[in-house]
DNA sequence: CCGACCTGTAATGTTTTTATTACAGGTGCA
DNA sequence: TGCACCTGTAATAAAAACATTACAGGTCGG
């Protein structure tokens, strides 16, 4: 992982609100509705925040049909490990690409 | 490490330029000119760079005098571990202070 | 004294991120 | 048909981050 793919992830997790709903989807699985709804806060602006989420690749989203036949966008966390430390970022650095 | 410290220490590093200087810091302390120099970066940039990073605990900065006199202000890496997972966000999440 | 270094920051402009509001469209059910 | 849900995004405003320029002041050596 070079240096600007390694930013984007940690940019994309070093948010409050973020780091919230990685906590609250973490062993739960939500719709967006319904995570806005515990978050408190409007579904566009949490559209943006999963967004960033999931290009870099710290959750995942799909349709689903509810019981009752309605559609649900499912959002749930998808396992991931960063070991953060100057060899690391020095390492970082020196990649030029590759993944 | 509440949610909004670790969000602040992410965001810290979450930035190619503020990466650079780590990996260029790591094993050779070097004054803020000199640093500006091979980063070919204003000084006046470096050190919004420098200061967000000693902020966060990533590197120090100490004034210095050189061989012939001259005050330099040499920045150093400090040490640092951090591992990003699903449950130590949670756990961050979690924290409502302590260190 | 002057030139070549160094530190430190204020003021300003540009760009990016974050947040709000408003809209369009779909399903199921009483 | 109307109500209560749901998804998805465009347009816009507000806030924060990034970057540049310009200045003030210090030490040393020729």
């Amino acid at each position: 992982m070079n240096a600007v793919e390694l930013s984007g992830k940690l940019a994309a997790i070093a948010s409050p609100h973020r780091m919230r709903i990685i906590a609250m989807l973490q062993g739960e699985p939500l719709h967006v509705s319904e995570l806005a709804r515990r978050m408190e806060m409007s579904r566009a602006l949490l559209y943006m925040h999963l967004s960033k989420l999931e290009d870099a690749g710290f959750v995942t989203g799909h349709l689903e049909l509810s019981d009752d036949g309605k559609a649900l966008k499912l959002f749930e966390v998808l396992p991931f490990v960063l070991n953060i430390d100057p060899a690391m970022i020095v390492n970082a650095i020196s990649q030029q690409e590759s993944e």
